[in-house]
DNA sequence: ATATGCTCTAGAA
DNA sequence: TTCTAGAGCATAT
């Protein structure tokens, strides 16, 4: 297993992986020195809008989270969906899918943070909510630049 | 068995 | 319209 670092504002993201396998990715302030696959500076720059052909770990299996992890990831780039649609599209309570995303091993490849409160409002995010609003404001500029 | 959570809806105020 | 209460359910302890 390999593990690296990168960049976004304030914070460091470190991810953990093997090949295209994702792991675990985390936003902190001081992480491991070392390389992370392209996709993640690429994207974190507004230059990229996929992380394929990278796959998170969480996705597979037949638990119900990864169900829901699954479903996330079908959210489009620049595109948000609340939680009780996820939950409806799983099958589940809307509550599972907050704890399902307050545990996503690997936020930005279960793109977690496109996940809002039903209201519009961002919902919460860990460890730092602006790190939400950052992720989404990102994706709005950039989609609509690849638009013009 | 109980506590917890990045919620949601309905009904009261 | 804002606020409160309770439903509802997978996981962690």
């Amino acid at each position: 297993m390999r593990q690296g670092a990168c960049s976004f504002g304030l914070w460091k993201v470190a991810v953990d992986y093997d090949d295209t396998v994702i792991h675990r990715v985390r936003f902190m302030r001081t992480a491991p020195e070392g390389p992370v696959p392209i996709q993640f500076t690429r994207f974190l720059a507004g230059k990229r809008t996929t992380f394929a052909p990278l796959t998170s770990a969480a996705v597979s299996g037949d638990g119900k989270y990864a169900q829901i992890y699954r479903e996330v990831s079908r959210i489009p780039y620049g595109e948000t969906r609340s939680y009780g649609e996820i939950a409806a599209a799983a099958e589940t309570h809307p509550r599972v899918v907050g704890n399902a995303m307050a545990r996503n091993p690997t936020p930005l490849i279960v793109p977690c943070h496109r996940v809002v409160a039903s209201d519009g409002s961002p919902g919460g995010f860990s460890p730092d909510p602006d790190i939400k609003k950052n992720l989404l404001q990102l994706e709005k500029t950039t989609s609509r630049r690849l638009f013009s």
